[in-house]
Formats: C-alpha cells, structure tokens, sequence
RNA sequence: GCCGGGGUGGCGGAAUUGGCAGACGCGGUGGCCUUAGAAGCCACCGUCCGGAAGGACGUGCAGGUUCGAGUCCUGUCCCCGGCACCA
C-alpha cells in the first residue's frame, strides 16, 4: 500500500492520547520549556486553515524542545466567553452554554485530527465553573488593591437596538447594523486602574523579546509624555485655576488663548451670560458626536468662545477662553494652552477665528504655517536667547517655583472599561448594600454563577439581560441580612485570557488559582505565537494582570511572556466580476462585466462601455471553473472571465478554505508541512492546492525511501547498517547541523527544504543506510508526526520517536577535505578551483591564477592585488 | 499626514549579514516508464546574443562607497500593516 495518511494518522493520534505521550509534570531535574498558542474563540464556523499555522509552528518546537530533553509544558484551551453565542441565544433561544459546549467539541476534533502534541489534562475552558471561580477571585485581588472602582462613564446606548455598543460598532453617531442613531450616555461602569500602571507597563517593554512593531504600538497606546502642567487664574473668579497640561512650557509666552474641551467642567461656571446660549449649543452637539465622529472630521476646526477670560502666569497677559471639541477631555486636564505660532492644531484654530499668532522660538514664518521644531526663544522675558531644551527647563523651575505650575508626565493610556451589559461572561462577585457600598464575596462564595435565562436580550430601557434574572439580582446578603443587589454587568472577554497562561501551570487547583511551585517552575511563557491582531489589547491586559498579581506575590516574573512571535495571516484566492444591479434585486437581470471592462473611480465602479455604476459580485472558490491556462471563468455566464484577487479569507468572499477537507484529501501531515513551507512564519502567504502537491509528495517520497512498494507486502527496504558512504554520511551530518540551527531560528521553510534535499540524495549513489534513515525520521518528526512514528515503527522501535533524543551532527564531517571555491576577475565570476580546505592564500591564490578562463582573461597582464576570502572565493583584480 | 515592514524568475520564496543571486517547492517544456492514463523517475527553464563554447545584462528606479553590493549610504517611486486632533 501507499503512503496512506488516512489509514496512519488517526492510528498515531489515538496512541497519543492513550499511552499520554506529552502529558508533563513539573520536574525540578529537567529544564522546563513553556510553549503556548493564543488559545481560540470557539466559534460556530469551526478552524479555518489560518489557526493550524501557529499551531503547528509551536506544535514543531514543542515536538523539537522534547527530543532536545526539556520538559515541555504545551497546553491548550477556550477563550469560551463571547458575543457570537450569545447572539446565537438572542436568535434561537439556545442557552450559549450549549452552544459553547459544542463549539468546543468541534474544535477539539478538528485540532486533534491534526496530530498537536498538546498534553490534554491541562485543557481549559474560560467559561468553566472552576475557572470563573478564580477569575472573580483574581478581581477581587485588584478591588483589595484599590485597582477596581466603579465610576459614571460615557457610552455609546443605541435606543432602537436597547444596548449598548463598542466604539468600533459605532459609524458617524449611527449603529453599524441597521443606521439608527446613537447617543453618549453616561452609565455606571466598572472601571480597572491600568493606568496606575502606565510607567511599568512602558519601561518593562524594553526586556521583551518581542517583535519591535508591538512593542512600538504598545508604547504609543501607553503614550507617554513629559511637560508641565500650568495653572491660568480665571478672571473675575478668585481661587478659579484652568490647569493644562503642555510639553512645550518653553512656548509659555506665545499662548494666545485657552482652550477647554465641552466636557470641562468649569464650562458652565465660568462661561459670561451673553455666550451662554452659544456654548450650550455647542456642548450639547459635542456630546451627541461619538468620538469617532468627531475625529472623522477633525479637519475642520469648531469652537465657541466663553467669553470668560484668564491671566498668563508668567507674561500677566489677559487671554480669551474658548471651548473647542479637539480638546479631548480624557487626556491631561482637558484643557491646554494654544500657543498657534507653534502647534499646526491651534494654528489652524487660531486663523479660522482670527485669534493672534506669536513667535516665541525663531525658526520658521509662522504666519504662514506653525513651526513645531527646537529652536531660540524669542519674545519670553526671561527665556530670551535660550535653546529649546534648556528654555523648557528654566520655565519649568520657575513655575514650580512661583507655584504656578510643575513638571509633569501623562498618558494617552486610560482606564479600562471592565464592564459589559451583556450576558455570557463571568457575573461580578460582589453585592451592592443598600447604603451604596459594595461588599466582596468571600472565597466560599465563589464562583458566583450566571442565572439561567430563556431570554437573553437586554432588559427594557437600557438594562442588561441579567436585569431580566429579577430574583437573582434581588438577593439577600448572608453577611449581613440586609436586602442586596448583584452587579447587573459581566466582566469583557479580555478577562479570561488575562491569566489563562497561568492556569495552565496547574490546571485542576481547587484551592489556589495555581501552586506557587507550579508557577515557580513553568512561567514563564518561554515562546507565545499568536495574530498581531492583539497588540495592544490582550497583550497589554494580560501584562497588567500579570504585573499587579506580581505585587501580590503570587507570581514570581515581572513579564508573563518572554518571547512572542506573530504569525502571518494565510491568505485565499476569490475571484469577481461586476454588475449594475446596485440595490441587489434579486428579480434583476443585471448586465454583468469583467473587471477589465470597468475602471475604479474613487470610491465607485464605473463601467467602461456605458459609464454606469456597478458592484463587485463574488463567486465560490469551488463554483469558478477553470478553463484553458487555468483561466478563471463564471460557473453560469458563459465567456465571463473572472479577477482573482488574493486576500484574507472569509465567508462573504467564498475563499475560506476547510481544514477537515484538506485532512481527509491530504492528510495531516501534508497539511502541517504545507503550512510550514509556504514562507517565513511571520508572513502572510497565499493557500495554494498545488503547493500542499508538493510537500505531498515530499513525503510519498520519504515513505518510499523506507517501504518497498515494489515488493510482494511492501516490506520495510533492506538498510545497511552503518552510515553509509562519506558522502552519505556527510550529508546526513550537514542536514541535522541546518535542520538544527533552522529550528532554533523558527525558521520552518528552509528546515524542510533541507529535509526535501536529503530524501532527494541520500540513496542517489548507495542504498539508505540504517543510520541515515533513522536520522532522517527524527528530523522529520517534529513536522510530519505521524509518518515518522508510523515508519519508525515498521523500523521496529516499540517506544515512540516522540521520546527520541534529538541527533547531533558529527563536526567532523561538517568540514570537506575539498572544496569548490569561485574564481573572479575584477569581481566577474570567471572560474572556479577545487583546492584543499586547509589550504593557505597562497595556495590558494596560485591556483586561482593557473585556472584556465583566469588566464584567458587576465590577457596576460600581471594581477595587481588578488584578495582571497577563505573558504568564499578569490577575486583577482587585474 | 506620521510611524513601522517590504519591493529578488511566470508564482511562493532562498541567499551563513558585504563574498558564486535565484536553494527548495509550485508552474512550464522535453524525455523515460506504461496497452493507455494517472502516478513515478530523469533533464532543462532569469533576460538577451550565440549552433555551441562562451559572452552581455540582471534583486522597484537614479546615484554613491568598495577589489566585490540583493545586502551599506543618499535621493526617489510603489505596495502592505499600524496610528491618526493625545497638546
């Protein structure tokens, strides 16, 4: 028989899970290693192929870390809570818990059909009483800290849809499903205190083997910077300071105007009678406007002036005060000081409402636009004729020294919103008393449980689904006697995956949320591959989490993550053509075109012929067929050409490609290496039916080069013991050194391309020897799991390759006695010598003047230098 | 606009960091095997000139440094990702 995967693969992948072949335990005589995936979402669509990428790159390293002798922690589990089941519940009525079980089955099914070698007692589901039980203890940990607090935010409510909804869900102050409007409303939220963090947050970056372009998001996210802050008494109101914020106090002088954003909350206070009218207005439309919306059109500058006035500290100058919505309230004070000759924001505001421009740093025209750069203070009394750097610094004393103002840091970073008024994720665990106070539960009243719901949309007029659970709400405290209401919120998806990675250290602790000695020997995360798509927000959380139970003692890095890789998205190819039924009829009969006949005007399509819009229509990936030269035709529409176009797969674009079908075609095996193969795992790549051929056959010819197809019963080949020839055997030397460093460098392409050369090789000249092929499976066992067992089994080895050691190259045979080196003259590749490997320049160098096209070209003129690099080549420069 | 990353054959991608550009795979062409197909195996395939030997050109574009540049420097164009009134 063939190399048959689908009779091999699930033979191995059964013998895995019954003889728990990577089941690990903590072990204080073995070097641990601690590789993890971004554990999923389980949704209902089940893996598409674009999860297996990161799988198995960590699936080969923990595969490759085993043989290396360490003891490898490699888990995995389900980030359950979410919206998708949730929805599914609103829709069908379906409790989310059930759906969630299933989704989870399926996707069980489908990793483990894919051969990962993870130790499935450590398996985790975020949703699981036992785990929800100490997320809530973990947030009562942060409330103990003073890190939890509730506070009035705003938030985007949706009257027509009775919820309310993320910024991202919120398009030009209209919901993104269905358009209806959407108004800022402030509610009462959970608020966690990350900000306390900010400064750690920033700084730890620095240790963390990380991909530069996170690190950099997540600095800017945090956002830090150094100014002062600077108080300007009020007019006319003694004791009343507007304080702003500014990291050019140099340019103290030039400020010609305060600015307050609407929300401040000296704007009714201050603002005079007759502006009254003009500054509610535009207050009132501010707060409509989410924070999208107003920086959609951020271009053009509004404001209104108060008409009150305020007193520069240092110049004593009297300056109007205006409010503007680009001031935002959430950063610094909410106010600033406009200096217009030198910030391109208040330059613009500046000229549309005619307020003054003054240079105080030479360097540019300021009438002409703002000059942002260093420079010489001009125009600043007692900063005349100072550098930028030292003009900061001399106002900063001063104002610390008149009490007017100091030194000061700030971040964009801001709270985070801890609460969502939805229903599938872990209840708060605490108790509203009737004084206003909230009371934590106790460790014996954890896990506090959702309630059972047959309706799971949000109660009428703005509350929460678990606001429908009345008699859960309602409760009594058994502390205290009295009546008591439970939180009506649940705690965001982020809040499982914050520690998770800890969990896994010990999963099944009923007494702690994981030992101390567990946590002592695996954290920390040695490697963590997963989508850059979280950059900032599970990476930051789960940093801070993980810093603040570092405070508490109970882990014992500052850092959860050593090392994190992003893996690259696979990309599917879809393919289109237009029509001009715009408002998809489904009674038209469209005129249809191939993307060659139109032409895209800005935003629209426009046919060629008769100038009328029209609209991309998708086919199927498997409805196109394909004519000669693999031309891309309409399945209906005859003479139709389509426009392949390579993108992210999804299911509007009919290009998401189904790991089960690639399996039961394929294999496992071929699907891993396919995967593996296609580039570096940091980039994204095209899936390509031809390209898993390839690495199929890849592996038809390993099989073959162990099983004699030819032969009655296809035995196992007769392999001569030994390592065969030198050429062999420095071959097989030369593989493992590559294959070795490769993995070391997650470098999975190129290690398979020198896999695919060895199969090609080794037996070209002599019969594989025993050694050889030996070797060669346990190279390959990292990538191609379940062929390397099955044939090291027919080898007859009982024990599992799994638990192989890895092989090591003999050096000696990493060295050529000869080698071929090239022959240039005046850097043109002329020759090529084969000369000893040890052999000196001059040696070197004579023979490479004796080579025959050398001498033809040199012409018979003496060389004027000849540089040898050892081991590289010779130039002759002639 | 700002900040990252990147432009190498028909395609995915290699190239030990300044030393033989195009490994490996896909795709293509020709051949072997086969009753035939499939599969498999072998050879060739950057472009141009040439029957060949060989030569010229060649890593987005234009310059530069160097004995030698895909790699370093300057300028420039394009693509992908992130951020976008953060004072």
């Amino acid at each position: 028989m063939p190399y048959d995967p689908r009779a091999i693969e699930p033979r191995w992948q059964a013998y895995w899970l019954e003889h728990e072949t990577f089941r690990c335990e903590v072990d204080s005589t073995r070097p641990k290693y601690y590789v993890l995936d971004m554990f999923p979402y389980p949704s209902g669509d089940g893996l598409h192929v674009g999860h297996p990428e990161g799988y198995t790159a960590t699936d080969i390293v923990a595969r490759y870390k085993r043989m290396r002798g360490f003891n490898v922690l490699h888990p995995m589990g389900w980030d359950a809570f979410g919206l998708p089941a949730e929805q599914y519940a609103i829709k069908t009525g379906t409790h989310p818990r059930i759906t969630t079980r299933r989704n989870v089955e399926n996707f069980k099914r489908q990793i483990q059909a894919l051969g990962f070698s993870y130790d499935w007692s450590r398996e985790i589901d975020t949703t699981d009483p036992s785990y929800v039980r100490w997320t809530q203890w973990i947030f009562r940990l942060l409330h103990e800290r003073g890190l939890a607090y509730e506070a009035e935010v705003a938030v985007n409510y949706c009257p027509a849809l009775g919820t309310v909804l993320a910024n991202e869900e919120v398009i030009d102050g209209k919901s993104e499903i269905g358009g209806h409007p959407v108004v800022r409303l402030p509610m009462k939220q959970w608020m966690l205190r990350i900000t306390a963090y900010a400064e750690r947050l920033l700084a730890d970056l620095d240790e963390l083997d990380w991909p530069e372009p996170i690190k950099k998001q997540q600095r800017d996210w945090i956002g830090k910077s150094e100014g002062a802050r600077v108080r300007f008494s009020v007019e006319g109101r003694p004791g009343r300071e507007v304080e702003v914020f500014t990291t050019r106090p140099d340019t103290l002088f030039g400020a010609t105007y305060l600015v307050l954003a609407p929300e401040h909350p000296f704007v009714e206070e201050i603002t005079t009678p007759e502006r009254r009218e003009a500054v509610r207005a535009y207050v009132e439309a501010a707060a409509r406007k989410s924070e999208r919306a107003r920086m959609a059109d951020a271009r053009e500058k509004t404001g209104v002036d108060t008409g009150a006035r305020a007193t520069n500290p240092c110049s004593g100058e009297s300056i109007p005060i205006w409010i503007a919505d680009y001031v935002l309230a959430g950063y610094g004070t909410g106010a600033i000081m406009a200096v217009p000759a030198h910030d391109e924001r208040d330059h613009a505001f500046a000229l549309a409402f005619g307020l003054s421009i003054r240079e105080v740093v030479k360097g540019g025209d300021v009438s002409r636009e703002a000059f942002t750069g260093d420079g010489i203070a001009v125009g600043s009394g007692i900063l005349d004729g100072l550098a930028t750097p030292e003009a900061k610094r001399r106002i900063t004393a001063w104002l610390e020294e008149k009490r007017c103002g100091e030194r000061a840091v700030t971040y964009k970073l801001r709270d985070w919103l801890f609460s969502r008024q939805r229903y599938w994720g872990e209840p708060f665990p605490l108790l509203h008393e009737p004084d206003g106070s909230v009371r934590l539960l106790r460790d014996d009243e954890l896990p506090l449980l959702l309630p059972d719901l047959d309706d799971f949309r949000p109660a009428e007029g703005g509350g929460t689904p678990l606001e429908r659970a009345t008699d859960w709400i309602e409760t009594t405290d058994p502390v205290t006697g009295a009546r008591a209401r439970r939180d009506p919120n649940v705690m965001p998806q982020w809040a499982g995956s914050c520690w998770y990675y800890l969990r896994f250290c010990d999963p099944t602790n009923d007494r702690a949320p994981f030992s101390p000695e567990a946590e002592r020997y695996w954290m920390p995360v040695d490697l963590y591959v997963g989508g850059a798509e979280h950059a900032v927000l599970h990476l930051l959380y789960s940093r801070f989490w993980h810093k603040v139970l570092y405070d508490a003692g109970l882990v014992h890095t500052k850092e959860p993550f050593s090392k994190l890789v992003n893996q690259g998205m696979i990309l599917g190819s879809s393919y289109r053509y237009w029509d001009d039924n715009l408002s998809d009829d489904p009674e038209a009969k469209p005129r249809v075109h191939p993307t060659t006949d139109v032409r895209i005007d800005g935003e629209h399509a426009i046919a060629i012929d008769d100038g009328r819009e029209v609209k991309a229509r998708w086919v199927p990936v498997k409805d196109v067929r394909f004519g000669p030269e693999k031309t891309p035709f309409h399945p209906t529409i005859d003479g139709l050409v389509l426009e392949e176009v390579v993108e992210k797969m999804s299911k509007s674009r009919g290009n998401v490609i189904n790991p089960d079908e690639v399996v039961a075609h394929w294999g496992a095996d071929s699907m891993r290496l396919y995967e593996m193969f296609i580039g570096p795992l940091e980039k994204a790549a095209p899936w390509s039916t031809e390209g898993i051929a390839g690495v199929h056959r890849f592996l038809q010819r390993a099989w073959r080069l162990v099983i004699d197809e030819e032969a009655p019963d296809e035995p196992v080949r007769e392999l001569p013991t030994g390592s065969g020839t030198p050429e062999q055997a420095r071959l097989v030397a030369r593989t493992i050194a590559g294959v070795t460093e490769d993995l070391e460098n997650l470098a999975f392409n190129t290690a398979i391309s020198k896999l695919m050369v060895l199969a090609r090789d080794v037996a070209k000249e002599a019969p594989l020897s025993r050694d050889a092929a030996e070797t060669f499976l346990k190279l390959l066992s990292p990538f191609a799991p379940h062929l390397a067992e099955e044939l090291w089994n027919r080898l007859g080895h009982a024990q599992s390759i799994a638990l192989e050691p890895w092989p090591s190259a003999d050096p000696t045979l990493l060295v050529a006695d000869t080698i071929t080196l090239a022959v240039q003259v005046n850097g043109k590749r002329r020759d090529e010598i084969r000369v000893a490997a040890d052999a000196d320049a001059a040696t070197v160098e004579a023979a490479a003047l004796a080579a025959p096209n050398v001498v033809r070209h040199l012409e018979g003129r003496a060389p004027k230098k000849v540089i040898v690099v050892p081991g590289r080549l010779v130039n002759i420069v002639g």
